[in-house]
DNA sequence: CGTTTTTCCGTAAACGTTTACGACAACATA
DNA sequence: TATGTTGTCGTAAACGTTTACGGAAAAACG
């Protein structure tokens, strides 16, 4: 079944040596004898194993993706990451590189599987999400040198490796800017409950906005629980049940706004009609919503390309020698108006 | 940094070959040098190279799961997948095997990048989800003897390959027994367009339950739309403005369930209110979604490990010696009551 | 004490690649 | 002709493991 170099050494006459040389298009080998191993290789439907071609050249050609279920709820994850995946995997298919998906375990936030990814070579580098503001996995991995790229920001670890982010604190301001144009003074932020750094980031260009326009930051009005459904629909009545309620609230991701949605329904709050709702990090749950929410589509999959790509250019070993490269890039979220607000 | 066996056995002063004995637990060493063989791995902090392993024993120790995107809707995914992988994975870690996530190229579905997985032996089996009602995966792996199992059935394979399933037949027929005990006569039913199995089976039950009742099914109410909040969105009016409009609708899923709802609001419609909802395969969302949709909530976690236990015990290399095993299972699926139907 | 068995360990080959090195022929140059 | 250059290829080592084989020492047995 699966024919190795020797095979088509064999099957041509040739050494192995040459084989191997004219399938990786070096130049000392005859233009004739490359064409015939080369079809050779087709006829024999050759295909290098991975694992000599890695254990020879001491790199995997893969890389790998931490993915981590919902903080606070195993049930369900998260629909973000898969278009992201999308094109993270599209890119690195176009240099022949795999993508492998390694799943954090549950508590340590990841610490225990990355070392083992790491440390037994099973990727050339990782890619990471749901940076936190101050960030063990990034630490770690600057310590022990290993190539890395992240989806989102973090403080950790300097500068010395890329990463692409959102602009989620102008989001959070142009979101407020918004309400406030529509008259709005009593607008409640509702973020995650961990250190994940785009809920910080988030909050502060809320806060940040209010104070541009002269409006008191209320901590009544900001409150925090987990990225999910659930976290929403908690946390929701509390700031509700505020002395002074607000007319409008951010919410930071789809799923807690439809919690959010679910408890202000039961109060007997009307979203859209008597309170506006703007999200931050929406999906089609948002377009599809009634009311349609207003929110900031995030491009996830050409976000999963160029990550793949700074990623790439970043490890000596993939890219041509190039000069200094641009590191972080930080995108724009724009919003689309739609009937919650 | 990455310590070899060579380095244990020169800090040791045995030989490389003891070593290998010592680390992968063989009879034929005293258990004393094996303690120090241990004690050494600890403190030089080994951990074999998975390149050199996989390349002498002719295994990854990796096992591959094909991921793909939504059919017609490259930019969200399927929150489904999340918890199964999960599962997947844990139960996968336990035996110390790695998982590998492979996209599916949209398009081609999958076989490309099946077959270079298999052909680059970048994997010792792989697991199909999304199962199709004839599925050429399924056909191409068992004609090249590549060991696999899938979430899902199919006609395709023969039974010669573990699969786990839930029974969407019998919830398609709960959910209409349901409605007719609560007084509808007039069901509708929307699917997903493709010929994906599970789409297939509900539909099954459903006609049979129909059938059982006495009721006639009307192709009228059957609509088949993309497996997502746009799928029914589109298709949901058109089920409503037949001659004989539903008084209840079943949706494949959450996301088809959403736009369909939305389409209901839009139309006039109140769902739970001026007519029947009811969810074959749902969400976090059905249970927070206003109002709460009645539906059938899968145990997915579960299911992963499940299904990796079933995939390792059917592949020599990891099972023991045992005899014939169960190699298809079918889990009931149990309806969640709440408040749209 | 001689023989056989057991216990433990070292040697070396093998897995499928890549690549440094050298060999050989053909050809060009002086 | 002698020398250098170029083009092409084979040889063999190396990557880090695992494991069949054999051997030496120790233990068991007669």
């Amino acid at each position: 079944m699966a024919s190795s170099i020797h095979d088509l050494a064999r099957h041509l006459n040739i050494s192995i040596g040459t084989v191997s040389r004219a399938l990786n298009g070096r130049a000392d080998v005859n233009a004739d004898t490359r064409q015939r191993v080369l079809d050779a290789a087709a006829k024999l439907n050759y295909s290098p194993n991975q694992s000599g071609r890695s254990l020879r050249r001491g790199s995997t050609h893969s890389i790998a993706f931490m993915l981590q279920p919902h903080p606070g709820d195993q049930q369900y994850g998260e629909p973000f990451f898969i278009p992201f995946l999308t094109g993270l995997q599209a890119k690195l298919a176009e240099s022949g590189l795999d993508l492998i998906v390694v799943m954090g375990a549950p508590g340590d936030y990841q610490q225990e599987r990355l070392r083992r990814v790491v440390e037994t070579r099973r990727a050339d580098a990782v890619v990471l999400a749901w940076t936190r503001r101050e960030d063990e996995r990034i630490d770690y991995l600057t310590s022990v040198g290993f190539p890395f790229a992240t989806l989102g920001r973090s403080r950790s670890g300097g500068k010395s490796y890329p990463s692409l982010d959102l602009d989620f604190e102008k989001a959070g301001a142009d979101a407020v800017d918004r309400l406030v144009a529509r008259g709005h003074r009593r607008i409640a932020a509702i973020r995650p409950s961990l250190d994940l750094n785009f809920g910080y980031l988030f909050l502060a260009g809320y806060r940040k906005a209010l104070r541009r326009h002269g409006i008191e930051v209320d901590p009544e009005l900001i409150a925090s629980g987990f990225i999910n459904e659930a976290g929403g629909y908690e946390v929701t009545p509390g700031v509700m049940n505020s002395k002074d309620p607000p007319t409008a609230i951010i919410f930071n991701n789809d799923a807690m706004a439809l919690g959010g949605c679910k408890a202000l329904v039961e109060m007997g709050i009307k979203p859209g009609h008597d309170i506006a709702v703007i999200v931050i990090v929406d999906t089609p749950l948002c377009r599809y919503f009634s009311p349609a929410l207003t929110g900031f589509r995030p491009p996830l999959e050409p976000m999963g390309r160029r990550l793949a790509e700074m990623l790439l250019a970043s490890i000596p070993a993939y890219a041509g020698e190039e000069g200094p490269r641009t590191i972080r890039e930080v995108w724009p979220l724009e919003l689309i108006a739609r009937d919650s607000d």
